[in-house]
DNA sequence: TTAGCTGCAAACTATTTGCCCTAAG
DNA sequence: CTTAGGGCAAATAGTTTGCAGCTAA
């Protein structure tokens, strides 16, 4: 996923500095938590030693615009950010704000939608809010 | 919609004070444009008065809790409401923040969500972003 | 009567922005 | 050498909260 990710910035023409390296790198390694800036930041800080927040975000921002990785928005708790750029359902736990995948069984052709809705769909936000496993006893 | 939705703040114990009412009364009214918490102060507080825009969050926010309405959570711009709480997609425009409901025409057990990955669903999040047909040209 | 609601103001906090400096390509 | 990117501090804005009255039931 790392190289992948590094190619496509190749190809848009990002530049590759440590902090940015950095950032995917802690994305990647901690994808399947779906990760928040905060915790990139922290995480990423220890690997290059020179990092600002605002860096983080920006570059988390920029990726984002350019389908690189996944912005996950909330309102109430800080967003968050994903590596698996495929369609898929995010679970999300209220109880412990979680993150889980899921697989999609069945998928919309999206053809359909700019058909009968006049809309043409650039990107997918397909989430499912509840409890784990953990957090359903509670 | 108005009459089911006093109906059910009836069943959960809610009381129906004059802004609550004229809340509800402009939700109903602007269902289709999703308004956000400052356009529904603005329209309520012309029926009713006497409201603060404290009052509508609050209202909103438990309504939504109560599963009476639906709030649509975003990081960029402020929440929206809507009343119509079946299963339907979103398709939210980036470049006017319009918001139109799209009927899905397929849908997911709930109970393979609970079987497979262990996760029990109380709500779904489903939005396709990108532009409406005014937006695509520019 | 009283639990729940309203309203004001203050607080909150994740995110963004402006500006100047640095370094990648 | 040129311009995108990094870092700091300050600003932003929607939303929440604490608390002192009200009022619907």
């Amino acid at each position: 996923m790392k190289t992948s990710i590094i190619k496509k910035m190749r190809e848009k023409g990002l530049k590759l500095t440590p902090q940015r390296l950095a950032i995917i790198e802690v994305l990647v390694d901690k994808t399947h938590l779906h990760p928040g800036a905060s915790l990139i930041y922290r995480e990423a800080m220890k690997k290059v030693g020179s990092l600002s927040l605002s860096t983080v975000y920006s570059t988390l921002n920029e990726f984002s615009r350019h389908g690189i990785i996944k912005m996950l928005e909330f309102d109430k708790m800080e967003n968050r950010y994903e590596g698996n750029i495929m369609e898929h359902i995010n679970l999300v736990c209220k109880g412990c704000n979680k993150i889980m995948d899921y697989k999609v069984p069945v998928s919309i052709d999206l053809k359909e939608v700019a058909k009968k809705a006049r809309f043409w769909v650039t990107d997918t936000r397909l989430e499912y809010h509840g409890y784990c496993q953990e957090c359903k006893g509670k």
